[in-house]
DNA sequence: CGTTAGATTGATGCTCATCAATATTAGTGG
DNA sequence: CCACTAATATTGATGAGCATCAATCTAACG
């Protein structure tokens, strides 16, 4: 997926960015002129409610393509909010017509971007439809401990998760406090622990165990 | 997304198909060399899980394309199978690829699809991670309503729904038991009568009021 | 050193899952 | 055309998981 996202870019550039922890990188309804890919840093890509509520929708790591449904649509259909400094590639949005005529390797790096959005939201569905808080949260932590180490961020066998328990809550369709408390059960049993931006995998099999509800293999997967 | 569906099938076409109620038309983790569009009948896309448990991502309606996982990645990420008799476009997988090689508009309109795709199944994601059983079931039903209203299926003020209660839970992520009392208590309340295959919206407006929780206009929505 | 964002912990009760029957409808073969 | 079977829908009872409310605690920061 990062491959397709590095071919996508390539001379394709207007610049760089840099932006701080909460800055809102594209408002859901917008119209930006801009789209981007995450060089470093992360960010939560969410929908709202009227009533406040937030569904978090995804996680955006280092890689990311971001702007995808306003590159296509004209109009962004979630928010994305940087949670660290982020450092960006910024594209012009405009342009995304000309890839499709006559840059037949990166049309098809942006449909392979898409289609392998929705299968990875059709996953998260999987997990809030299906599974209880604990499997739910080890679920998430696995798909982002193999995403981060993959990208290469894994130090001293953690990996940096620089999000709020309130960010995992609304991703997973939980309530903070059951997220707490679900959290410090984790690592009572040494499972995991999420603590001060970073995380660390205390027992990596059990931990699959009990995310491992549904019929994907334990092995490394191709699209993380 | 109808039109484009369209515009990208023509000329392409290797024939028509027609499927009983039951059948699988895609399985997870297949490798079809078919992808489909539909002309006449309703399915269910779902994942499962080896628990037995299944999380449907969404329901089939004329019009949609299926195979989008197939065509960009090679393999199915779920299956998909039939609850009436279906008529089928069929297509074949491995010419994806010329789509992208000198067809310009086809190969935007795959892309659109991916990116309306996602952005339904957000929509989604959203409804069952953040509302309750009644919320969840009168958005749904708008969301079906609509669709199918669009595509001239309604009659009598009813629409052909021809789905099971356990499928509608299992789209939720709910139990059956706790959908099928909802149901009874929106049917009690006037508010709309799901049976036979059929639905009919009684108040409209109340069962809106009960599915807006967000911050969507109440008007048509363009991508529906 | 006060202020604020985030994390933690306890108490309470509602929503919803689960179990278990029974009712209904549709489909099938004698 | 009617028993027989299987699929689906319906209803009641029970309790677990989780939301919600309300404090308190911790850490970062100007």
């Amino acid at each position: 997926m990062s491959a397709d996202e590095v071919r996508f870019m390539e001379g394709f550039k207007i610049g760089e960015m840099s932006v701080d922890p909460g800055t809102t990188l594209l408002a859901e309804g917008q119209e930006s002129p801009w789209i981007y890919t995450v060089l470093e840093g992360q960010a939560v890509q969410y929908k709202s409610l009227s009533t406040g509520r937030r569904q978090i929708i995804n996680f955006v790591l280092p890689g990311d393509f971001l702007g995808l449904h306003a590159a296509m649509m004209g109009e962004m259909k979630h928010s994305i909010e940087a949670r660290t400094r982020m450092v960006l590639c910024v594209f012009e949005r405009a342009r995304v017509q000309e890839v499709f005529h006559g840059q037949p390797a990166r049309a098809q790096a942006l449909a392979w971007i898409a289609a392998v959005e929705s299968h990875l939201l059709g996953e998260t569905l999987v997990s809030v439809g299906q599974r209880n808080a604990g499997q739910r949260i080890a679920w998430a932590f696995l798909r982002l401990w193999r995403r981060l180490e993959a990208m290469g961020l894994e130090r001293d066998g953690m990996v940096p998760l620089p999000f709020r328990q309130q960010d995992l809550a609304e991703a997973l369709g939980l309530s903070l406090v059951h997220t707490n408390k679900t959290l410090a059960r984790f690592r009572q049993a040494g499972l995991c622990d999420w603590s001060g931006g970073k995380l660390r995998i205390g027992n990596l099999a059990a931990l699959t165990g009990i995310a491992l509800v549904d019929r994907d293999d334990p092995e490394q997967r191709p699209l993380m």
